[in-house]
DNA sequence: TATTCATGCCCGTACCGCTCC
DNA sequence: GGGAGCGGTACGGGCATGAAT
């Protein structure tokens, strides 16, 4: 910074102003400076930079291992929203769902010296916790009550289940990932309550983790049972695993069997048949949580309304494709006999609710 | 740090040599200042410490916006291979493949203070750079010579294009992502070298980009045509693009039309049929690239034999699944014959070359 | 010789002070 | 007198170095 105020043939102390843009600093001088600083190529030291103000810009996210693809469209959807306001962002991953593990990524994350937190991670309920010392957003589910941001979980087992009782399944059977997770929980949750709504039998859930691999052993199971005719499977890698024992076990999907996913990934709406499952905006959400953890950041004294979540927003919502029907009436129904719908750009869906 | 020297009884440059682990100290006093950090709770500030050494442990990686399953791969094996070597990772976007993107991303980086780049994005040959200050390792092409670590992207084509040719297909067409991806090109050029050597006619290559999307527009025109047998996408996505077009059009995979694709991706594995694919180590290829940045970065009198990269662990692979067979002699061809002979763990597929 | 301490420096920014009109 | 415009100094929290015990 020396050197370039030598340049322009100022104090190092304009240059800081002109670059931090705060101080008030004459057009020509500014000028000069901006001149200095492209010639010499200087760009200034984070690190010094944040030595002297305290902060960093930088926020963290606790994140799973998984590869599934709802974790990586949160991931990239805090990065976007993270660089649209000018943070940077550090991610930190746990391999299991206990506290300590919690705890030595936050730790991980403070030492890289993030301003706070967003936590995408399952908490469960027992291990409820907070790090102290910096704010922290989840992406958790509401039931505990804590967390400052929420996406209604319940409502995407409910809104995929009443889809497939509407359709005229007697019953829906459920295939979801590990029971401490509390997304996959509340799902259940959503499923459960619209079964018993409808006044129908409740089967068992099969729960495993969340990879096309356990909804295809997962989809074994179901497939040797005749008597079903609908899943809901809490992500479209389970759907996608599912469908795949069906298709091995020569159940037509859907003419035989129904099946409803969750978060619609791409590739959903290119699937054969193309998959019917509830879209959850992961842009939005991740985008709505960054937002309020600056917000929190830079003006603790919160900005009244803004920081409550606009729930609408947030609401997931049903994308209606070919991977649903009405279950067949007769005993046959092996024929073929949707060719998909779906417009030339495949990303439609009929959008319900 | 003067706290926790205070403390422990000692000055705070014993306790820098303790933290650091440089420098010769007594036991009983590492002790003493390892309890008083304990009890304090202490954690170095890290903008300080690289403020003092100049090192900042962090290195930056340049993607692509693209979500695709591949890139995500890569930074995720970035992401696993930095944390092994203490380093922490950060990634900048480019959204353009022009210099000037790169140039910025690279800016970007510089000002985050990374000490070495990885560039996974696409730079064509005519905007062969490199950023100028710090090592970068490439997982690029190799046939721009410079870049140091490179994936043999036109064995990919020529695997997938042999295999094609072995089943008794006439000839293949080719699916692509945007012919200014060297990934793209070097991926056709091995399809083209195969047909050639084979002696067979080149058909047009399709170009769009790497979505599914594409992948079913391109798809589309390809079902028209009634003398197209075989088909290699340049991604699983494009793949299962093309392959929902196929069976909008009613042209069953593979009884009909064989497709190949390439990643190797989770899902493959289970759709229906599975996909017969081009595997990427991309994990091995990954640490690789860290290993190569960080052990230019600590002893830049590189390590002898250490730094030539071990082809054959990035050698690509395929996995042949269900997705592929030979053309169909007669004029038919309708029945779904095979189920898919895929172990229960669903990742299988038999593994050739 | 084995440890420990004291000082300067890394590179910015905050704060205060000084000059001018 | 007051404000625009700029400079000087004192840090921030560590580490390197040489001096001291």
């Amino acid at each position: 910074m020396a050197d370039v105020a030598q340049a322009a043939g100022v104090s190092a102390q304009t240059v800081s102003r002109v670059l931090s843009g705060r101080g008030i600093v004459r057009d020509s001088t500014r000028a000069a400076v901006d001149d200095a600083v492209r010639r010499l190529g200087y760009q200034p030291n984070l690190a010094a930079r944040t030595l002297a103000t305290g902060r960093t810009r930088r926020l963290g996210i606790i994140l799973t291992e998984s590869t599934s693809t709802a974790r990586i469209m949160v991931e990239a959807g805090a990065q976007a929203a993270c660089r649209r306001l000018g943070y940077r962002l550090t991610s930190a991953v746990v391999s299991t769902t206990g506290i300590r593990s919690l705890r030595r990524a936050a730790d991980q994350l403070r030492s890289d010296g993030v301003e706070g937190i967003i936590v995408a991670a399952p908490v469960t309920a027992r291990d409820r916790w907070t790090p102290k010392g910096f704010p922290v957003v989840s992406l958790d589910d509401a039931s505990a009550g804590s967390p400052e941001f929420v996406t209604d979980q319940r409502a995407i087992g409910r809104l995929a289940t009443e889809h497939l009782l509407e359709l005229g399944h007697r019953t829906v059977w459920c295939v979801c990932g590990p029971a401490q997770w509390p997304e996959a929980k509340a799902r259940v949750e959503g499923w459960h309550a619209a079964l018993t709504a409808a006044g129908v039998v409740v089967p068992e859930v099969l729960h495993g983790d969340w990879t096309p691999h356990e909804g295809y052993r997962m989809g074994r199971l179901l497939a040797e049972d005749p008597s079903v005719t609908g899943i809901f499977a809490a992500s479209d890698e389970l759907a996608i695993g599912a469908m795949h024992a069906l298709w091995d076990a020569g159940r037509a999907v859907p003419d035989e069997v129904s099946v409803v996913g969750v978060d619609d990934i791409p590739i959903a709406a290119h699937l054969c048949p193309p998959l019917t499952t509830v879209r959850q905006p992961f842009a939005r959400l991740t985008d709505a949580a960054v937002r309020l953890l600056v917000s929190k950041l830079e003006h603790r004294a919160a900005s009244a309304g803004d920081d409550g979540l606009d729930t609408q927003l947030t609401r997931p919502s049903l994308i209606v494709r070919s991977s649903t029907a009405a279950p067949a009436s007769g005993t046959d129904g092996t024929h073929r006999s949707r060719v998909a719908q779906v417009d030339a750009s495949g990303a439609g869906g009929r959008r319900v609710r």
